[in-house]
Formats: structure tokens, C-alpha cells, sequence
DNA sequence: GTCTATAACATGATAGAC
DNA sequence: GTCTATCATGTTATAGAC
């Protein structure tokens, strides 16, 4: 939807543009970086710059849909690698924290978000709702293609619970200051080696009810 | 430590800003007031506003501040009441909601610093460290005074995780629309019915090794 | 119609006079 | 303590070049 049909010379720019921006969020920060640096690193008016990008929060969006793509396509390579569960999920989020790694400083911009209802780059809006769905739609083909597979029913409810997950450890990630984030990338070895061996269990009949409240609960948490 | 020692005139118009400030958040959204609306609100320039404020964001500070010593009244009050752990959980819970129910607009601009290792005002940061271990007390509080009493040891663990849990709560509640926000209190309803019975089986010999992997990832997590 | 530039505006924050 | 500039920055308006 953001590169449909344009001009090659107007796609260029916009691609200048995009990637002087990430440079100067990567290496300043988001909030350090004004909009006449970004227009300025391309030897451009800021006039010109807006007329690209309607807001310095759509440049963060595109980066946040371009981001999940880089991420779905690397997750989806190491998911063929192995049919083992807690590895799959690994693959998943380790894949999620590669792709991000070097953008810690737009992370903190996009969880600026979260807490806005209002706001069209929250996590939680209705105008992020594909990015959102492809992220829990990688959750759930980790789970659909181990072995043996998670049935779909208990996907339904892991998925975006994994997901919620995974923004607790980007939230962690981007806090952390241990060498390459190491403390994260051990914290979330944890939490997988102590919730993968639990999953099997609640295919077991006993769960069923639990199984059953908690995905009652979780589906009044995402009803609007 | 706010207002420890100053002339009564000077406190008192401070207070008239902070109640206009609160007011006006409350009733348009924090984004949307200007501290020119705060300032003439009580008949004052901008800068001498500023005189008494650092910044915006420091009214938001005073009231987390405020906010949480009404909650842990609030909550004491409730624990009096009983010894069950899960009307317990709920008290604390719940009397949070209570507290901030007015104040939905102002918890998106509490949140929206949370991802920012850098900001003063997070949830997470240094600065804001009593306000939130005031809060992870009051879930001690929670468990140490239930009978059976959760042991001091399980509670070090569970105390910082149930206020993760609450800040959940609290983000749900920012984007809850349903009349009075019922939706999040059946959720936390439901979460706790589903927890609380757990909590037990934790001081089972057999849980010791689960319990003491999931302590040493969650002391990882909160290490600086 | 596509692109670029300049000026102006709103708002959070600051400086300096009284 | 209070006020009146003034600044920096996200954003908008508008005019014109190609």
C-alpha cells in the first residue's frame, strides 16, 4: 500500500529520505533527530520532506511494516530448519530481535504509541492491525509446525499471548544495556525453556477447562 | 519530598495549578491541553506556570506520585477487610482501578514514556523507583497478610510480577470503551480466579525447581 | 500533475526584565 | 514570583517550478 504506483524518480527520493531518517533515529535517537536534519541530510527543503512523509511518525510506520516483512522472511527461513518446538519459537523471537537490533532507539518511539488509543502507530490500533496479525500469524505457524503440532484450538489463544510476549522482551530489549543485549537474549532462553515443555501438557485432558477460562478471558481482552 | 518546605502562598497556587492542570486533562486529554490553557486557567502567564512546573510533564510526575499514595491507602483499607488471598489480590487490584478511574486520559501519557530508558517519568525508570516499589509492597502486603500466608521468599518473586500484571491492566483499561471500563474488571476478575488458585501449589516441594528458574529469570530481568 | 521552496503557526520550553 | 519576549520543532499553507 505505501510504494504502489509512483514515479521511479519519486520512489528514489522517498528512499533517500527514508534512509537518511533511519540514520540519524539509529545513530541520535528518535526524538534528537528533527525533521529539518532529516531534510537537510538530503540536501532538501523541509517543505519537500513533508511532502513525502505526512509526519515524522508515518516515516517510524513505515519502518514498522517493513521491519515485519524483514521479520516474517527470516523468522519463516529458520522455521524450516527444525520441527522442535521450543527451537521454532526461538527462531521467532531471536529472529524478531535480529531484525530490530541495530533500530533500538525507533523501538522506544513505537511503544511511545502504545498506551494512546487514539494513536494510529500504536501497537494496539486498528491501522497497525496487519503488521499485528502477521507477527501472531508467525507465532502460530511455530506452533502448527512442530512436532507434533499444537492443535489449532490451543493456537488460537498461544499465539497472541506469545505475541504480547514478545513485546514484553522488546520492551526489556530496549531497556537493556548488557554487551548486544545479551541479558535479554538469555531472559527470553528462560522464559522458552520454562514455558516449551509446559505446552505439551495442556493438550492433556485434565487442562481442558483451564484451557477453556483462559481463552475466554483473552478473547474479552481483544474484543472492541 | 514535594512539598516538604514551602511558604504557604507559594503551595497554595501550585496547587491551583495542578488541580486546573488535572481538570483540564481530565476533561480534553493531555496532548490536547497547552500549558498556555493551564497557565490561563488560573489567571497566570505561561512562564510564571513554568515557575512552579518544569514541564508538563512534571504535573503528570506529582499526580503518579499522589495517585499512588491514595491507592495505597485505598488498599490498605481493603486489606483490613480480609484474610482470603484472592479477594486479597483483588483489593489491591481493583482499589488501583478505583483510584485512577477518572484519570484514563493522563495513564496515556504515564505510558507513553515507558519504552524510553532516557525519560524521567517511565514506569521504569530510576526516578520513579519509590513510586513503584510502594506499589510491588502493596502485593507483598497482599500475600504475606493472606491465610495461609504466601511464604516471604515466593513473595520476592510474585509481588514484582502481579504489578507487571497490573500495569497490563492498566493499559487495558486506557483502551477499555466499554461503560465504566467492566471490561477490564471482569478481566482482572478472571485472571485472578484462574491465579489464585495456583498460587499454593507454588509452596509445593515438587514446584521448588520450576519456582526457583523462574526467580533467577525475573531477578536477570530487573537487574541493572 | 509532480515536486520543491519559503513563510507562517502552535506549542513546549527558556531568558531576562521588573 | 511574575511577566513579556523569544526560541526550537512538528506541522500546515501557499506559491511557484518543471
Amino acid at each position: 500500500m505505501a510504494d504502489a504506483r509512483r514515479k521511479p524518480k519519486s520512489e528514489a527520493t522517498r528512499r533517500r529520505l527514508l534512509d537518511a531518517a533511519l540514520g540519524l533515529f539509529r545513530a541520535r535517537g528518535f526524538e534528537e533527530t528533527t525533521m529539518r536534519d532529516v531534510a537537510r541530510a538530503v540536501g532538501m527543503s523541509l517543505g519537500a520532506a513533508y511532502y513525502y512523509f505526512p509526519s515524522k511518525d508515518a516515516i517510524v510506520m513505515e519502518y514498522y511494516v517493513a521491519s515485519q516483512e524483514e521479520h516474517a522472511a527470516r523468522a519463516r527461513a529458520l522455521l524450516d530448519e527444525t520441527r522442535d518446538l521450543r527451537q521454532r519459537l526461538g527462531a521467532v523471537v531471536h529472529g524478531k530481535l535480529d531484525t530490530v537490533r541495530r533500530e533500538r532507539k525507533l523501538l522506544g518511539a513505537l511503544f511511545r504509541s502504545a498506551g494512546d488509543p487514539e494513536h494510529p502507530l500504536s501497537v494496539f490500533a486498528p491501522s497497525t492491525r496487519g503488521v499485528r496479525e502477521q507477527a501472531i500469524a508467525l507465532f502460530d505457524e511455530a506452533l502448527a509446525g512442530a512436532r507434533p503440532p499444537v492443535p489449532a484450538e490451543l493456537r488460537r489463544t498461544l499465539a497472541p499471548l506469545l505475541w504480547l510476549g514478545l513485546l514484553a522482551a522488546l520492551l526489556h530489549f530496549i531497556h537493556d544495556r548488557s554487551r548486544d543485549q545479551a541479558r535479554t537474549r538469555k531472559l527470553v532462553d528462560g522464559a522458552l525453556d520454562l514455558v516449551a515443555p509446559l505446552l505439551p501438557l495442556a493438550s492433556l485432558p485434565q487442562a481442558k477447562p483451564l484451557i477453556a477460562r483462559a481463552t475466554a478471558l483473552l478473547e474479552m481482552a481483544s474484543a472492541r
